[in-house]
DNA sequence: TGTTAAGGTGAATATGGATTCCGCTTTGGA
DNA sequence: TCCAAAGCGGAATCCATATTCACCTTAACA
């Protein structure tokens, strides 16, 4: 069993009776070093770029040695694989988040719509070999996911609104879309684009047509 | 390094100069004992109702336990669990073309494919914990395969021939359609067929649109 | 019914990674 | 410039499987 270091502390205090310097309660001891701050960035974009070269089943040694790390960093920050795929999942949620936000800028609801779907089908593309890994990563009701999915709902409600989209469609034919949309990516040779654009404007056909 | 034990025994047979039985070089040894013929297909069945019910990364133990047997008596047919993957995946993709050999069959072109699809959105419910670790692992050159690939070829253009399809659809757009459903279902609560039926009859509008 | 090889078993072994640990290095602060 | 404390590195450890193998059973055939 492991020996409490503080007791051990306090003890020597007593016998020397050196005054002790008590840090104020809650005062934050030190500033974090710069290393450390940019090292966080470094891991998960090596992270990142590992997992769309090898799928998320790259190893935890190949992540650092793209990063120019020790694996021990990267476990400093993360407590394991897993966290750091949550931390990515995360990351990326924003990322789409971020589309859906522009998009609902469009003053045509319809161009929005359509102008945030290939994003999303563009996203895919880029993470094929791992998009899969990271659903469910991201818990519904976190906050960034919420307000994604507050935003598809807008966004679907404006374009229905526009008449762009046929009357009884809803956030989640739209989110189904989605979904499919990483599944005809994820068959589809690597880089071709042509796929999955086709099959969003089919799907976009019948999402219009009365 | 091991020894050669042919050798050994030749060496023996030479000593002790025994006659040797020599056995008739092409007639077939022995008939394969029943059990033995019986195990395959529990191997099998074993296999596919746990990675229903675990995924692909349930262990090969569990398989033995639910088979009822032990490791060895898997590896003894299969020669790793890879191998026991490819076996199921050209299992189902026969089954899949028994689907397809029956939607051609239909004398309606539209209802004929209709049905295939829902087959097909139906087949990936059932597997949906692993249908993705399937893809890629019966050859597209495959005799099955192939088959498969001629008939769906073949129900399409039936269904353009006969007006239920748009003008220009091809056997690649079915073939999306067909993952695409399996990135609904895959996301979709288990046990839930409405998300993916919907899904389907969307983007059929969208094929028979104009 | 006896002989024998095919077939079955599962403990032992091999392997590939994830995770831990501790000595060494760097940085913040006085 | 000096002293910790915060960080880093990466070999050592731990673990969860896949796979092998030496020995035991059972079915086929005479």
């Amino acid at each position: 069993m492991k020996v409490n270091p503080y007791s051990a502390l306090r003890t020597l205090a007593t016998v020397t009776s050196q005054p002790i310097r008590q840090p104020k309660p809650q005062t934050a001891p030190r500033a974090p070093r710069r290393d450390a701050l940019r090292n966080d960035a470094i891991v998960i974009n090596a992270a990142r770029a590992v997992f769309a070269e090898l799928g998320p089943q790259a190893s935890m040694e190949t992540i650092a040695t793209r990063a120019g790390l020790g694996v021990g960093t990267i476990y400093r920050r993360f407590p394991g694989k897993d966290a750091l795929l949550d931390a990515i999942a995360r990351l990326l949620t924003e990322e789409i988040d971020q589309a859906a936000a522009a998009a609902l800028e469009d003053p045509d609801p319809g161009a929005g719509l359509e102008r945030f779907l290939e994003f999303v089908g563009a996203f895919h593309a880029e993470k094929r070999r791992y998009a899969a890994a990271l659903t469910d990563r991201v818990a519904d009701d976190d906050a960034v996911s919420a307000r994604t999915a507050d935003r598809v709902l807008r966004l679907t409600q404006k374009a229905v609104d526009a008449g762009y989209l046929t009357q009884g469609v809803t956030a989640d034919d739209i989110k189904a879309l989605i979904v499919a949309l990483r599944g005809v990516v994820a068959a589809s040779p690597d880089g071709d684009d042509a796929p999955w654009r086709r099959f969003l404007r089919i799907h976009l056909t019948g999402l219009r047509a009365d």
